[in-house]
DNA sequence: CTGAAAGCGCTTACAG
DNA sequence: CTGAAAGCGCTTACAG
């Protein structure tokens, strides 16, 4: 069977200008509500262009406005949950500022990142917004050159770049240890991330700033996965002073931990405390529901989406915005026996 | 501060023209690597546009070429952990083939869908992918007559589509119950999704062609989510005489219907069995794990741009794709005691 | 109130 | 091998 081709025409505004016996740009200013038009004119040509089925083209008005009202969004998958609900900020506050959101990929992989880039910027988007990019650390000067306005979300190679949306590791870091002492722990553990990321970096210092000292036995690093953080939280576990709660970097390290315990006979929390970070979904469904903080992920590519916003009005925003995290307390923390 | 303007200026073809000393056409030619162009001057023009960080005019290119290598991704929600998978496969497939991805959220409002296939429409995007929409319901004749093709995937309300890509419900069902059956379970409960989608009909036809009687008191429907599957859950095994496996309509329900056997005491799989559909992420991290049905999530995504590809490239691809789940036995499962 | 003209940055027959 | 010309669909000063 030979494919038939329908040639589908699409009016433009030059068909209907013809249409309506007026030239073309007396038909872009009724469409545009010009006050120049008269009334009646105006109507009777929004009346036939709709008739007719007439979309205007945003091509090419992008091309003379040179503005395409786009952003694009630089995540290392789109499969992540956290960086979903970030993009589903981004993309509702783009959404509400007639902006549209062009997502790529870059499997975390610098080469891929910067084809990528290259391709918003052929496409002359607005401006970029690059979601939990290791990237910066390779390309940061490279990017930061591009004449288009690059905001950072929870950037782990910070300096390069000017405006930047991230949590408050910290505060929130020592909020955890916090809600241990307070209930009577002392042999904390931190299972961190080797990777060399600043948010690690800065969940430690809260760590240490708050514990009274810090056995060096009871510090490890995976690699943000479960796997790895069930590892690290057997070998914590077998230790002849086993800590009574550890706090992991994020919540798939703590889900290799809750595993961990599971494997090694321990009930959580009765045997050991278990913190996570980043409140992922999974956190409120795991046997028992994981103590962690919650990032503002929504939140997060909203106010980033508007740091963008500002720039693209000229404004200068704030440069670096830090947002509190929330700690959540469910199951998985208690007094030591 | 007032802020300072820096006009940069990115050069064009005719920048790169003036420079070189010739016409911008010939600009054209050389950056295509035209072989009307002689290779001395192409490689010459080549160096100066590199020199000069000439970046090609993709919205100029699209206004000539009437295509923008682009497509749209309806989305009820980007945060959702199935709907993220399928978005990696759709923007892989089309990153390999130099499409880009424009994404939108329907918040599963008709009204708002369509407002995004407008935008779509006006964006001149070569195509559409709409993810899991109840949409087909109100809006199916009105989208399937855009010029636009436009590829379902686990569409909810098939028909008026021409394209769409699946799973085979039916089946993999069928696949759960036998497991089930095999175990040596007989009353086996169904909780469905009461919202009227083609899967839920699908799956429970699969349930009731594989058992040899249904007691109507074992089927029930939620919505969808923990919360209802929690309460089905709790109402089944309060029956005089409950099931001894419950299956469920998703991995959501599933969640539920663990907390449900969790809060009534009762250990699962020992005392009652439970099985999902989805194979979400969560569910190897439950306690026990889930088994389920695990859909190929980014496969989907793959063939439905896949097949996206194919319409544009002007072949008859296959109408309708039914790819086969597969079954995951984990720890939720075991023989009736 | 309306139209003719120029131009956004590019591609591509058509001449030479 | 190269250039002048036309055109993609639109916006917007500039005249009238």
């Amino acid at each position: 069977m030979v494919s038939l081709w329908i040639i589908q025409i699409v009016p433009s505004i030059k068909d209907i200008a013809r249409i309506a016996g007026v030239s073309h740009c007396t038909v872009s200013r009724a469409l545009h509500h010009s006050p120049l038009i008269s009334p009646a004119t105006a109507e009777r040509i929004r009346d036939i262009a709709r008739r007719h089925g007439y979309v205007p083209n945003a091509v090419a008005r992008s091309l003379v406005s040179r503005s395409t009202h786009t952003v694009g969004v630089v995540v290392t998958t789109i499969a992540d949950p956290f960086i979903g609900e970030v993009v589903e900020g981004i993309e509702s506050m783009a959404n509400e500022h007639g902006y549209s959101v062009i997502l790529a990929n870059s499997k975390a992989d610098p080469e891929l990142e910067l084809k990528v880039v290259d391709g918003f910027t052929q496409r002359r988007v607005d401006g970029i917004l690059v979601t939990a990019s290791r990237v910066g650390a390779v390309h940061g000067k490279r990017l930061a050159g591009t004449n288009v306005p690059i905001v950072l979300i929870n950037n782990q190679h910070p300096g390069e770049f000017a405006h930047s949306v991230g949590i408050d590791n910290v505060t929130a870091s020592r909020a955890i240890v916090r809600h241990l002492l307070d209930l009577g722990h002392r042999r904390i553990a931190y299972i961190g991330d080797r990777s060399g990321y600043q948010s690690d970096a800065e969940r430690y210092a809260g760590y240490r700033a708050m514990m009274p000292a810090v056995d060096p036995k009871l510090v490890m690093r995976g690699d943000g996965k479960p796997e790895q953080g069930e590892c690290a939280a057997i070998q914590l576990l077998g230790l002849s002073r086993p800590p009574s709660a550890i706090i992991c970097y994020n919540d798939m390290t703590a889900l290799g931990a809750l595993r961990a315990a599971a494997t090694l006979g321990l009930r959580v929390p009765e045997d050991v405390s278990i913190a996570g970070f980043d409140d992922l979904f999974v956190a409120s469904y795991t046997s028992p529901p994981l103590t962690t903080i919650r990032q503002p992920k929504q939140e997060m590519g909203r106010r980033a989406m508007s740091i963008l916003l500002q720039l693209l009005a000229g404004e200068e925003p704030e440069s670096r915005i830090l947002l509190p995290g929330e700690l959540i307390v469910r199951g998985s923390t208690a007094p030591p026996l």
